[in-house]
DNA sequence: CATGAATGAGCCTTCATTCAT
DNA sequence: TATGAATGAAGGCTCATTCAT
């Protein structure tokens, strides 16, 4: 008996699963306003009932979209602000995150990215968890550059605030990149390339 | 008598702007998708057929803009690079085409610009005319790299090609961040700092 | 219980049926250009979208109807072509055909024929699947003849196959003068006593 | 001066020409209901004012046209009751007063006589002038029976009348034919080998 | 949970016609 | 006569959502 209601838990699940996947799917390809319910159900192979009884509205299941790019994307930096090694190079730590930002994000896969962005744009801040959310992105920034000043590593006439904006800036800048140049733009690199600039200037 | 035989095309150039202002200004507050022909020709004061007069499609109104957009651009980067002062030092020609670049984005102003990223990011690169058209911008940068290379200011160990790409690419997502944090973030000061920063490095 | 399975379906068919007989009505009361979808609904009672819930398009009804039209006929030719008496004189079995021939276009309807032979000039030869489908009623006509060539009741100078696009073409051109003259054209004595002086010659 | 006013009258008939056989070209071609002003205009590269300067609306156009097909048949049908040989046969008249007919269509063209029989089917008796019209060419026929049967040529069991009516009716659906199988049909073979038969009887 | 028929507001576009120039 | 910008009603079709089964 338990087994049975279980079983129809997972069901409901799967079907829900298959409503949501088909759903970014065809977002991305034909972006969310070009995508009717109907097509989603019909790629899904749901009936159109079954969408409602999952999903309250065509937008529920963007916002369910962004929940889960969000809540990936924090349960990596807060991984990582609590595994820093101590003793390394400020310079090779912030590295090593800007890495690791770019792994989740290649994780989440570009698709999931690019409608998160396209949302971004599309709506006009009415959905900004997004953008206050990457706070979080800052505050890691943030602690690390202020510790690279302290320890000497980094220029003190600079202030730790200013250049966090800067880097977040430029993480969501190059990541905008990767999403209109797909796939012949490589965010890894770029972004590592651009850091590294950072760091030692340019100029001679 | 004479110079009244163009007082027709001048009002029907009129309205044409009339509608073209208000679309623009719509599509900048809801979204493309989510204006209507309909409300469009209600906050320009035309009738419906009105508009078909002036624009073969909604979409028609878009590819105008973006054709805007793209040569005051265009106009604006050939005009530095043929004034560009022969005996200054390459940053600070740098930072004053940055200046330049983002008077011009003002002066296209933000909606406009908005637009054109939004539509560029809603449509699957079908029309890049803009990705395709920044290679101008790349152009005078990579010109002004080599040059200050060449005249030893600039670390002779870098690629030219890639130092503009890395520019450019900044220009857009500092562009990108205007656009989605309007008004609060300053283009100018941002872009700017940042290039100050690519400058002369964060590193002690 | 059990039975009560198919009432959803039943009702949908039964939706379906009054915006067909609707649309049919309408499309020859006024032509089918002039008669819209919402005319159609309205007289249906039934929402604009459950129109497109039963009809792929306003065409699609089209389509529907000839097909039916088609397939009356077919049906009527092909039985009388199997229940032919044996023994009869040919111009007798010949004027019994068409005598069915017009008793089947009076039970489908002068309306939809009519309809029918609208749609066939309105649309360049696009859709001729009635032009190619009176081929059976050709074959038909090509037996009988042959039999009575052979059997000595025809004029052996005489070919079957010209006589039989005649007979086709008799058939149709009174049809025609049917639908522009109805009601006060009667198909059925025009057409025997047609078939009649055919027969015997108009001549001394 | 003289001529001055008859040459701007010279010029308007010609702009009226223009639009008039671009018009029929057009509808020919797509059908009246799929014909719009706009593309006829276009095709005649005269201004949209100018169409309503010689015409009073789209509809106009259409009985401008329907007026020249039968003014055209109107002389032909009572030349031939003028110039018919008085010592001939009948059956001959008869066959030679058909060729006369399918020439006279051929002129006039199958584009003309199947965008009119459109017309005819398509508005319901609206427009008979058509149908009303060939009581001349019953009148003809009538005539011309009756000479064959008082003359001896003609079975005397028949009515003249009926015959007549026949005989149009052929005519009418022969027409209709060679509209719906055009080029293949051939009018002027298939009515003549049409009233061969009529005349001699297919029987034995 | 699942189904799919039904709803009706809304969308983009076309078009015959008018009228000031 | 000729022009073409302007009009606004109407048309075919889409779509998110509801609800009885």
């Amino acid at each position: 008996m338990e087994m049975k209601k279980s079983s129809r838990k997972m069901q409901a699940a799967e079907t829900k699963k298959k409503i949501y996947d088909n759903a970014i799917l065809l977002f991305n390809k034909y972006g969310f306003e070009n995508v009717s319910v109907d097509s989603i159900v019909e790629k899904a192979e749901v009936s159109k009932g079954g969408f409602y009884v999952h999903f309250a509205s065509k937008d529920a299941i963007l916002t369910e979209m962004i929940n889960d790019y969000v809540n990936r994307l924090d349960f990596s930096y807060k991984s990582f602000a609590e595994n820093a090694p101590e003793d390394a190079k400020t310079t090779d730590i912030l590295l090593s995150f800007v890495d690791q930002i770019t792994d989740t994000m290649e994780k989440i896969g570009y698709n999931l990215i690019k409608l998160a962005y396209r949302i971004h744009i599309e709506r006009n801040n009415e959905n900004d968890s997004l953008l206050s959310y990457d706070r979080e992105l800052y505050r890691v920034f943030n602690t690390l550059i202020q510790r690279g000043i302290s320890r000497g590593e980094l220029r003190n006439d600079l202030s730790a605030e200013m250049v966090s904006n800067q880097f977040v800036t430029v993480i969501r800048g190059f990541t905008y990149e990767w999403c209109i140049r797909y796939p012949e733009f490589n965010l890894k690199d770029n972004l590592r390339r651009h850091f590294e600039l950072l760091f030692a200037g340019i100029r001679r």
